[in-house]
DNA sequence: CAAACTTATCGTAAATCTTACGCTAACTAT
DNA sequence: ATAGTTAGCGTAAGATTTACGATAAGTTTG
């Protein structure tokens, strides 16, 4: 039983985008130092913690690194402290690339929700980075398939409990825009009729007085989130419930 | 920009328990180095990981060194990375407390939930830890206030979400003590009649043929935490909800 | 250009769930 | 015996959820 030497601390980052079909996330070739080994080339954006670094910054520092962004809706996953989570020739990769004589690597995984848009989009496959449809991911570097696993997890279970959809989303969308956005990360198909009336009701979005224009069907109106509205009612009802809802 | 040195990683654990009125947690006393030294008295339970453990382990290793308990309900509150948050006549005591010379000292925060019966109380006060009651806690030694203030908010929303209630009673129970345990843990008053109704419905108590004894009211009768009709329950049904509940 | 197709948006009724609260039962303490 | 307490049952009003009908407003097709 000894104190542990020469462990490092990293954070790696499962940055979500939605295309408005499916949900995609943010992943880098990594640079081989031995291009025969055969270890997996795509990984999630992640770095070393640096001094007088907390460990949400380092998060920060990763996501402006990867999408040029930078605020962006973070959310700690959780920390994978296996001491065997990278060994062998990853071990030795990340020495190698970070120039540190680690024995073991803690990292701690976050989740970040950004925007597609045009200007993200370029800017990141300018860095050779690839946004790849969660769905049709099978392995990954490390253990970086076990982060993206538990952040969608996460994911799905936060999308249910507060308002995270809209980071996904452009500023302005429309209700069947958010309903796919649902229906795709949860799974599940959704009628249109009563989800425009639970999400109406909630009084978190605005209309605007824009309309879709060039669709194939009757042209929807365009809302936006209204975060003050929901930052009030947080503070004042909703208790979400184990056994349903605990409205006392 | 460097990478760090010298860090450490260490696990602080808020245990919690329900001696029938309060919410209480175990806090130990701090042996100083300088006795003059103005550092605060009480900490949490907590210590470095060690080489080849992961950080649960570590939390675990904590939890029964300071209880005497094995299997107790655990779970991650949050990381504390602010590099500042230990530091001076903190940091000396701690580099002196377990013979390093770190720098730096990022903590995870664990809670704990165990059942506060006799042998438990027994192990503990022999140990020469408190459990103190959660309201009356003003300061503690390091940060360890502020992961006492995130510990809680936690399970004030695991409570409302998840059966984690029953980690702090006994086997056999009363309804009127877990409505007992809510009431205070979330600070609201619930009428009786109604919280008979919704546990019951929940389909997720089994009632025993005991009842109380030597009680000055009509005798209540015990049940007990079916915990596979739980398990069962989360796979098929169950989407807690933002804007209430999913169930299209 | 009309018909077909698609999604938006409004409604409505049945079913289910929540909430407030009355009432009796069964104990102990006085 | 009486008062005081909580257990435990029930019920009705009010909300919410759910399934689904119907019309509106565009584009695409023939």
């Amino acid at each position: 039983m000894s104190i542990q030497m020469n462990q490092s601390l990293s954070v790696d980052c499962a940055v979500f985008g939605f295309d408005g079909r499916t949900l995609k996330v943010l992943l880098i070739e990594r640079r081989y130092y031995a291009p025969d080994t055969q270890l997996d080339r795509l990984k999630l954006p992640g770095a070393m913690i640096l001094e007088n670094e907390t460990l949400p910054n380092a998060a920060i520092r990763v996501l402006e690194e990867a999408t040029g962004l930078r605020k962006v809706y973070l959310k700690q996953i959780d920390i994978f402290s296996d001491p065997a989570r990278v060994s062998g020739e990853e071990l030795k990769w990340i020495n190698r690339h970070h120039g540190t004589h680690s024995e073991r690597v803690v990292t701690v995984g976050y989740y970040a929700l950004v925007k597609l848009d045009d200007r993200t989009v370029a800017y990141t496959t300018a860095k050779g980075a690839q946004w790849v449809a969660v769905e049709s991911i099978v392995r990954l570097a490390m253990d970086h398939k076990q982060i993206l696993s538990a952040a969608l997890t996460l994911l799905c279970r936060e999308m249910c409990q507060s308002p995270v959809a809209f980071e996904l989303l452009p500023r302005k969308f429309t209700i069947r825009q958010l309903q796919t956005l649902y229906g795709a990360v949860l799974g599940i198909e959704i009628d249109n009729r009563n989800f425009r009336k639970k999400i109406l009701a909630s009084g978190f979005l605005c209309p605007t007085s824009e309309h879709e224009q060039g669709v194939a069907h009757k042209p929807a109106q365009y809302y936006v989130f209204n975060r003050a509205a929901y930052k009030k009612a947080v503070k004042e009802k909703l208790r979400l419930g184990f056994i349903d809802n605990w409205r006392y």
